[in-house]
DNA sequence: GTAAAATAGTTGCATAAGCAACAGTTGGGA
DNA sequence: TCCCAACTGTTGCTTATGCAACTATTTTAC
């Protein structure tokens, strides 16, 4: 199987085709999803740990938050712990945006996983989770 | 399962570092694996078909195409049938270079894979191999 | 307690990518 | 036959991204 990686690739490319479209609506683009999901999940995130968290460069969080900010879906506040994090919030708008955002994320991910059985997602789930740590790691030793 | 469209994103992202570190002594960057893999395996392949084969714009593959040739891995030969298309073949140098390159994916693959099953890695390929098909589709439709 | 190292964020720069408009070519239907 | 639609590739424009350098804080080591 060589060519899991040029696969997987082009599946990604593919998706990031399908968010622009979907999610042009609401004013995002397609790598805005990954950031409002993640900071929904954990509320106050700095920028840094977003970056790592989603594998971006932090000079393009730095660049999308100030845009996400502008739109109207993020606050960032200074950290009264540490004056040098951003702590990042969902604004409400966001937070009643997010089940329409969700909805094209679960739409496509339906449509893509269409035929597949429910044990061969699972396997996929649990292999695509360890190759994911795996890379972070390697990521994380420069 | 609901993070799997994201967890690939990551992934994916991560091995396109990887790759822009491990092909850069070549000269090569990140996304030509992909074109010279594909030029490879089907010499002669035109832009269009190389565009869609590999879910990448087609203005993208003008420019990178025209990067490749003045790097002396690719040849462009204008189709005799048809005036319209640009025939892609891979250079001397380029087949020479190809286990090495094959060598650097292949790699990042193992890497990541470490610790999978030969079981999963099967059931991994198979339910990839599906969701490009899908993906693919998607696109064609407009 | 202070200096050096690490961390968080920002910015300048170069580049890769997508979209839309365009030109040239081909093929099919009136 | 001729014209229109579809196709292949190119180019202009805008934007997203990564890298490296920089500032400002915090932490660590002596």
């Amino acid at each position: 199987m060589p060519y899991i990686m040029k696969t997987m690739n082009e599946i990604v490319r593919c998706g990031m085709q399908y968010r622009n479209e979907r999610l042009a609506v609401f004013g995002l683009k397609s790598s805005h999803a990954s950031y409002l999901l993640e900071i929904c999940r954990s509320p106050g995130i700095s920028q840094d740990v977003l970056a790592k968290r989603i594998c971006f460069n932090k000079s393009n969080i730095a660049r999308q938050i100030v845009v996400l900010e502008e739109g109207g879906f993020v606050l960032r506040k200074p950290s009264v712990e540490d004056k040098r994090v951003m702590e990042l919030y969902p604004t409400e708008k966001t937070l009643e945006l997010m089940p329409q955002i969700r909805q094209v994320l679960g739409d496509w991910r339906s449509y893509l996983m269409e035929g597949l059985t429910a044990e061969e997602m699972a396997v996929l789930d649990k292999a695509l989770t360890s190759m994911r740590s795996r890379a972070e790691a390697w990521m994380e030793e420069l």
